[in-house]
DNA sequence: AAGGGGACCAACCGCTTCAAA
DNA sequence: GTTTGAAGCGGTTGGTCCCCT
């Protein structure tokens, strides 16, 4: 699968070589046709790709002073940037505990599964993955596994198969998607706003292939594209279980106060995520602990799956 | 050898979420 | 309960690299 192997010192003499050839008339224009003005107030601030030295204030300034309070590091560290740009390149770059170089197969499976669960919850689906960055899997979706999934036959935005052959393949190439049929629970559609997700899936969660009529099937036939592997025993809930999800079509609709009365009358069930190491917002949106140590999870809202 | 086009990926913008005031 | 600002996230852009013709 892979297409383009680098190296570290590759990508480092790649990096060098690309800033010098980049120049401060580049940086300035570089977004010209771009939105709205920076979110930073600053009007000197330096855009575009970093330079070596900024990058080693910063490593710097974060082996000296820790990670945290992003908007003020800039001007700590002495650096001409806003504190978003200075996150995000430590982030997606500069961490040190950033794994470089191809993904597995066995790391595209995981990535096609937990896509297949979390839709575009990159963050989430990074988390799994130690070593890669949200912004490195996102870019490797898009660059590799949607391309994966559509010579498969498989629609990469709903996991499930291409009706129409190369005529549907071509029409999700193009952004199109598919209708579903088959009756499995579809990751969130990117627009509007995907679901926020109820539960995290640790690293050693094993997934076990549900058939469209509900048994598991992992070890069923294959050729066919195969829905997500999914084993979650969410046996844990602590009274009624929620209610099921609803319809996409009713999910569309924004809810009504009368929805919102019957949503918070909706059991509560005890939060994996708490027990998962996710932090609070991160997979769902619970929010308070329990005298007895959990949290729970507020129910599925309208529309979300699992 | 040169040019074109696709692939790759760093970095940006805009939005949402969350917590403190 | 409301407001506000910081942090975080996802979508998108555009420069560079590489392969093919």
């Amino acid at each position: 699968m892979p297409l383009r192997q680098e190296t570290p010192a590759a990508a480092l003499a790649r990096e060098n070589t690309r800033q010098h050839q980049e120049g401060e008339d580049r940086r300035k224009s570089r977004r010209a046709g771009m939105g709205r003005s920076p979110c930073c107030e600053k009007a000197h601030t330096n855009k575009g790709a970093w330079t070596k030295e900024e990058d080693q204030r910063l490593i710097a300034y974060i082996k000296a002073h820790g990670e945290g309070c992003w908007r003020s590091l800039p001007k700590a560290a002495g650096l001409l940037r806003c504190g978003k740009s200075c996150r995000l390149r430590w982030m997606n770059y500069l961490r040190p505990d950033l794994k470089r170089g191809n993904f597995t197969d066995d790391d595209d499976e995981l990535i096609i599964k937990l896509h297949a669960l979390l839709g575009n919850k990159w963050s989430l689906i990074a988390g799994q993955l130690p070593g890669r960055t949200d912004n490195e899997i996102k870019n490797y979706w898009n660059t590799h596994i949607k391309r994966k999934l559509l010579s498969r036959g498989i629609d990469p935005q709903t996991h499930r198969p291409l009706s129409g052959g190369a005529s549907a393949a071509a029409a999700a190439a193009s952004g199109l998607t598919t209708s579903n049929t088959a009756g499995f629970p579809s990751p969130p559609a990117p627009v509007p706003r995907p679901a926020r997700p109820a539960i995290a899936i640790p690293p050693n969660v094993m997934f076990a292939a549900p058939s469209e009529d509900g048994q598991s099937s992992s070890g069923g036939s294959s050729d066919a594209p195969r829905c997500p592997d999914l084993n979650l025993d969410l046996d844990l809930s602590v009274g009624p279980p929620c209610s099921p999800p609803k319809t996409p079509a009713a999910a569309a609709s924004t809810p009504t106060s009368q929805q919102q009365q019957q949503q918070q009358q909706r059991p509560t069930t005890i939060c994996l995520c708490y027990h998962l190491g996710v932090r609070n917002g991160e997979a769902c949106s619970c929010k308070t602990t329990s005298p007895a140590g959990f949290r729970f999870l507020r129910p599925l809202e309208e529309g979300q799956y699992i």
